[in-house]
DNA sequence: TCCGTCAATTAAAGCGTTTTAATTTAAAAG
DNA sequence: CTTTTAAATTAAAACGCTTTAATTGACGGA
C-alpha cells in the first residue's frame, strides 16, 4: 500500500539500515549514498511511518498538556508558548482540555498517560487534584506542572511568584502618592490569589499603610466581580484612592462602573491589574498592569519536562519565575503629573 | 521493562489474541476469560502500548488542528469544540499553531501529514495557502477547512454563514428605528470581513436605505481599529446613529471612543458586534452582538473530517451553519422605548 | 457412539521501523 | 603485497500489538 523504507532501500540501492540512518540523520553514512537515498525518498514520495518509528525507539515524540477550557489571555498564551516550545524541539503537543476538575482527572490526561500516547506531560490546570498528581507519581509518568504551587505534593514545577507581583502592583499605586488603596482578589481557591493579596497586604505593610479590611474585596477574576466590588464601594461612600485588582479582567470592571459614575481614572481612582490582557493597552486610559512570563513559563516548562524525560532531574525542583509591573495610564508615576490632563476621562 | 500483553495473557493463563480481543472488546470472548483478563490487567497494571497498536492497525487515533495562535475568543471556543469532539470520538487532539501564514504552510502541519503523525487534520486557519491546501489534496491527505470558503480549491468544509450574519446584525438595528448605519470592517483579506460587509450593504438595500461610503471604515478586527473608526467620525462631525462592528473587539473600541466623548449608547448611538466576545455581556450597557455556532462548527468539523477518513465523502462538501443575533443593551430593540433611563450611559 | 456444526481459542504472520552484532569494504600501515 | 584497523554496510532480531487462518472443544442430532 504505502510506500516504506524497504522500497526506498530497493530503489536506492541500499540496505534499510542506510535508509534508516540517513531519517535519523546519523553520521556514519557515506554522503554519496545518503544524496541516493533521499533521491529515493523523493522520487517515491515516502512518509516515515511515525507509529513504527515510536515502538522501535520506544517513545512517542509527543507531549501532553492539560489545561482548563477558559478563554484567558494567560492560558492561551502559555498554550502558545508551550505549543512553540514543543515543536522548536521535533516533537508535537497533545492538548487536552478540562471543563471541570473532575473531567480534567478521569477523562483525557488519564487516558493520555494510561495509552502511552505522550511521553509525558504538562499540567497548567490550577485546581489539579492531589489525588491525580498522587496516580502520576506512582505510575511514575513523567510531568511537570505549570503556575501552581502544590505544597502537599513534590513535584517539578515551574511557578510565577504572585507575592511578589502583588506586593511591586501595589507598591507602584503607593509610589504615585496614593494611601487607601483597596484590593480585589481572585478566586481564593487558586494559590495565586492568595499569593496576590499577601503580597498586597505587605506592601501596605512596609510602607506604613494601614490594611483595611473593608477595602478588600472577594472577586473572581472577571469582569462582572470587578464592577460590583467597586459599585458596592460607590454605594458605601468608601472610595478608595486607588485599586489593585487581581487580574485585568476585574479591572475592566472597575473601569466600567467608574467610567459610569464619572470617576476620573487616574486623577480620582488610580489602577492597576494583572495579566497584561491585550484590551489593556487599548483602552483610554490604558491599563496598568502586571505582566506574567508567559513565554518563559512555558519554555522552561517543556524544557523541564525533557529534562525530566532524559532522566537529568533528581529532586522535585521547581523553578520560579518573576512577572513585571507595566505602567500605562491608569496609574500615576511618580514623575507624571497626576493633574496631566491628558490622563483625565472623558 | 513495561509489562505487555503476554505478560497478562500469561497471568490469566490465556492467549495473547484472547487479550487483544479484551482491549478492542470484541464480543467473541467468554465472560468468564474477560473477566480474569482484566484482572490479570489490573494485577499487573498493564497500560496498552499505542504505537504499537497503530502500528497493527494502520491509524493514528489522531487529528490535527492547525489554527492560528491569536488570543481570540471565537479561535478558542472552536478549539474547545474540537478537542472535546475528537476526545468523545476516543481520539486525541494534536494542536498546531501558526503564528504566521509561512510558519504555518511549512512547519508543523507540514510535518503533521508527512510523518503520519495523525488521521487527518482540520484547518482553522483563515489565510491557509491555497498552495498549502492542493498539496494536502495531492497527498490524498484527509483533512477539513473550518470557517473558510476557499473558492478556488474544491474541500470539504463547514463554514459560517457571514453574509447572512452581518445582514441580521444590520437589520436588527434598522428594526431599532435608525437610519445612518454605520461599519468598520473586519481585515478585508479574510473572506468572513468581506461578508460581512456585503450583508451590511444588502440589508441597507433591501430596506431602502442610503449605503454612504464614509460610513464604512477599514478596521481590523482591533479594538484601536473601532476606538480610531469612531474617532474619525466624531472628529469629522458625521457620527453615525448606529454601527455595526465587524467584531466585538471593534465594537468596544467604539464604546471607548463614545464613552470619551459622552456619547450615550445606545440612545445616540446604537451598536452592534460580532463573536459574543464573553466581554460583551459585563458591560455597561451590555454588548449587542452575533453569535457564531462555534460548538457546532467543531463538532461538525470533526464529524465530517471522520466521514472523510471512513471513506464515506465522495465529493466536496460542504456544511454552511447560521449565526445569531443576541440583541442586549447597545441595541434599541423595537419595543423597547429607545429613551429608557437604564440604557443610557454615564 | 459418531459425526457435523458452531463457538471459542491459539499459532503464526505481519505492521514499519530501529538497533545490535556480524560482515564486508576501504584505507592505512608494515 | 600482506596485514591491521577503521568505516560503512548488511543480516537479523526486536518493539507490542492485531488479524487471518487453523485448531480445539463442546454440543446436539442421527
Amino acid at each position: 500500500m504505502s510506500v516504506n523504507i524497504y522500497d526506498v532501500a530497493k530503489r536506492a540501492g541500499l540496505s534499510v539500515v542506510t535508509v534508516s540512518r540517513v531519517l535519523n540523520n546519523s553520521p556514519k553514512v557515506r554522503d554519496y549514498n545518503r544524496q541516493k537515498v533521499l533521491k529515493a525518498m523523493a522520487e517515491l514520495d515516502y512518509k516515515p511511518n511515525a507509529a513504527a518509528r515510536n515502538l522501535a525507539k520506544g517513545d512517542t515524540g509527543m507531549i501532553g498538556l492539560v489545561l482548563p477550557a477558559v478563554d484567558d489571555p494567560f492560558i492561551s498564551q502559555v498554550l502558545f508558548a508551550v505549543e512553540r516550545a514543543v515543536r522548536e524541539r521535533g516533537m508535537f503537543l497533545v492538548t487536552a482540555f478540562a471543563a471541570s476538575d473532575e473531567e480534567l482527572s478521569h477523562a483525557n490526561p488519564g487516558r493520555m498517560f494510561l495509552e502511552n500516547r505522550v511521553d509525558g506531560i504538562l499540567i497548567l490546570s490550577p485546581i489539579i487534584s492531589e489525588e491525580y498528581i498522587l496516580e502520576l507519581k506512582k505510575n511514575r509518568f513523567p510531568f511537570v506542572l505549570l503556575d501552581q504551587h502544590h505544597s502537599a505534593v513534590q513535584a517539578p514545577s515551574v511557578t510565577v511568584d504572585n507575592f511578589y507581583g502583588g506586593y511591586q502592583a501595589t507598591a507602584s499605586l503607593i509610589a504615585g502618592g496614593v494611601k487607601r488603596i483597596a484590593h480585589i482578589s481572585g478566586s481564593t481557591i487558586y494559590e495565586s490569589s492568595v499569593q496576590r493579596l499577601e503580597g498586597y497586604k505587605q506592601a501596605l505593610r512596609d510602607y506604613g499603610l494601614h490594611i483595611d479590611e473593608e477595602l478588600i474585596a472577594a472577586g473572581n477574576f472577571s469582569v462582572e466581580s470587578g464592577y460590583k466590588a467597586m459599585m458596592g464601594w460607590i454605594e458605601l461612600g468608601k472610595i478608595p484612592e486607588a485599586v489593585f485588582a487581581a487580574d485585568d479582567n476585574t479591572a475592566f470592571g472597575v473601569m466600567d462602573a467608574a467610567s459610569k459614575h464619572k470617576i476620573a481614572i487616574p486623577t480620582e481612582l488610580a489602577l492597576i491589574g494583572y495579566d497584561d490582557h491585550p484590551f489593556g493597552s487599548m483602552l483610554h486610559p490604558a491599563l496598568s498592569t502586571v505582566r506574567q512570563p508567559t513565554a518563559a513559563l512555558g519554555k522552561q516548562g517543556v524544557d523541564l519536562l525533557l529534562n525530566v524525560l532524559a532522566g537529568k532531574i533528581k529532586r522535585a525542583v521547581t523553578i520560579t519565575l518573576k512577572p513585571e509591573v507595566v505602567l500605562r495610564e491608569t496609574t500615576r508615576a511618580i514623575n507624571r503629573p497626576s493633574c496631566d490632563p491628558n490622563y483625565s476621562v472623558s
